[in-house]
DNA sequence: GTGAAAGCGCTAACAA
DNA sequence: TTGTTAGCGCTTTCAC
């Protein structure tokens, strides 16, 4: 019935740590934190005893104790009561993950409920369960940095609230690069009429994907046609539509630049749906962030896995944070990372022009 | 610059508030926990005032004193440094983290990779900073059951390791249920070749799917073919390729059973391409565990949103557990949840055959 | 019905 | 280099 032997010894504290080495708590607490006062054949008797009695400290005792939680909260906000929650988070989540661990941090998860988000960020502080926390999915001039500065809580947004503001801490992928980067490309490979199928455009980093496509645009002085731009949710059926329509077009796109894989998808069906091949007649670029929640994509076989962008955001988010709970008086730090892009179904240059059209 | 009056006066402990009220720390804490002794006016003007002043106990010394940690852990597998977070876990926690909440309970997620999986568990029971456990991702046979009971730490798991075994608690949508329910609505809707388009089988969920497709086809003297069930991992790709080859056949399905929302896009295209016409010719039916990921899911009209089964999943493998912590000797708890099917094009009876295969 | 005091597991002055 | 002591914010005997 016990399939393990017990060679991991019931969890132990300090104290008992302590009577077994015959030194006090204190010496034992020193050693196994690194200060310089120790003996150094002590630390290391220390350190093997601890590890022999898989010694843990308690979290909680060390944070009542120094005045730190050495706890991270990651707050989540639930806009709909149904409303599924959005796969980003898991991934950012993993990165951040990784950077506490490694520094002896834990993660605190909150759902927080619109009606009373604030009440959640006031709790949170209140019962002093965190360090700082990291703001997820910020809107256009985000109450809760305004809160969060009241409150002297560090915080972290992943995402800007505005383009311009620099004066709290944020880490984001750069969204509007990306997509000047990924209109460049098209550019480059001859095409001349490029369709953008965005996310929408109320949410920032639809808009400034938006930004970066008419800049490549404009700078290589391509046509910019309201008819090959949609901001809508990103569905494959939203895809679909739009592709259908701008397909029918006088003058139909021979490229398309996507917001998402399921859009992708969509678009896919209207292009071989008018009869044309993707890769020959019709290129597409897909922003990575989404594409990455698909464990196998070859849907699009020209896929080539690359870390997420969003786990890497997550991993500089949190190590950001860290450094601002160090050192609250640090001013403002931001990042903006680069987006990784997947070139779906376009190798080369392409006939400029669709090849036919049938049925 | 304050745009937040400090209606909202700075958090407080208990002593201060003791002080304020001119009491002892005793008396508002048994005031505020609930205990009978207290004068009923002296709690009124206890909770008032706490009320107040924002009180929030600290739940670390909280936990310090009663032994407990008031904090759950969520304990996420990452099997590939690389992998993607599996989006049903963000599900899955939005319901438990609505249940911890009603209950005064915190949640904590860690991410294990699979080398040092055991220490991890090793660790959070050592550090002492949960009560107790959800187990994500079960596999067959799962080693985490034995440690675990062996480290004597109350968990529920998400999923079971296999189908006999009750000596532990787990909370699991009864997937075999659900696709002999979809398979018997199929043959209900008087189809006779109906094609299974699974998940990788060696996954316990996949194979309890199987098993309620099998029972529902033999049930009704249905032809079992091999050629008409695939397992594979769920992609559009695999989707499309496991249709194509089964619209191929002699003898060809008129309806698909399907494990997710990505896969059925791909037979999506296949019948298409095949000339045929979905909701005419073709019925799909798909689990809508997955398909609840998508916030738009019109490709499908006829999809009723439902609340995911792996929300409420969250939400009773949370109560079992707090329920089990509450009193450990406990005899295992088990729940099957019945989970929600979706009608994806094909709302009434089908012609038996398909009407027309053209190119 | 209320309070004083001890203690949960740890760290950090201050002494030695 | 090590130990003594007090205290983090709370609960909980045990007295009053």
């Amino acid at each position: 019935m016990k399939p393990l032997e017990p060679l991991a010894l019931p969890p132990m504290n300090l104290k008992e740590l302590a009577d077994v080495l015959g030194l006090s708590q204190t010496t034992v607490s020193r050693a196994l934190n690194g200060y310089p006062e120790v003996r150094e054949s002590t630390r290391q008797r220390v350190v093997r005893t601890a590890e022999l009695h898989n010694y843990r400290p308690n979290i909680r005792a060390m944070g009542l104790a120094t005045g730190k939680a050495m706890t991270i909260g990651h707050i989540i906000p639930m806009y709909f009561k149904n409303e599924v929650v959005n796969p980003v988070f898991g991934e950012f989540i993993a990165g951040a993950s990784q950077t506490y661990q490694a520094n002896g941090y834990e993660l605190l998860l909150t759902m927080a409920e619109d009606q009373n988000e604030e009440e959640t960020y006031r709790n949170i502080v209140a019962k002093g369960s965190v360090d700082g926390v990291i703001v997820h999915s910020p809107r256009t001039n985000d109450f809760r940095v305004a809160l969060l500065k009241e409150m002297e809580l560090p915080f972290v947004i992943h995402g800007r609230v505005n383009e311009s503001t620099l004066d709290y801490c944020w880490v984001d992928v750069n969204n509007r690069h990306a997509f000047q980067r990924a209109t460049q490309l098209l550019i480059d490979l001859g095409h001349q009429r490029i369709a953008l199928v965005n996310g929408p455009e109320i949410l920032n980093f639809a808009w400034l994907r938006r930004q970066g496509y008419l800049e490549a645009m404009s700078c290589a002085a391509r046509v910019i046609d309201d008819a090959l731009m949609t901001s809508a949710e990103l569905s494959e059926a939203n895809g679909y539509r739009a592709a259908q329509a701008m397909l029918a077009h006088a003058d139909p796109p021979t490229a398309f630049l996507v917001s998402s894989y399921v859009a992708a998808l969509g678009i896919r069906r209207a292009v071989s749906q008018a009869g044309l091949v993707m890769g020959e007649d019709v290129s597409v670029i897909i922003h990575d962030d989404e594409l990455s929640f698909f464990h196998n994509s070859d849907a699009f076989p020209q896929f080539t896995a690359t870390q997420s962008s969003v786990k890497l955001a997550g991993m500089r988010a949190a190590e950001m944070l860290l450094k601002l709970i160090d050192n609250p008086q640090l001013s403002p730090m931001n990042e903006l990372l680069e987006a990784n892009l997947t070139l779906g179904a376009s190798t080369g240059p392409l006939k400029q022009k669709p090849a036919s059209r049938s049925s």
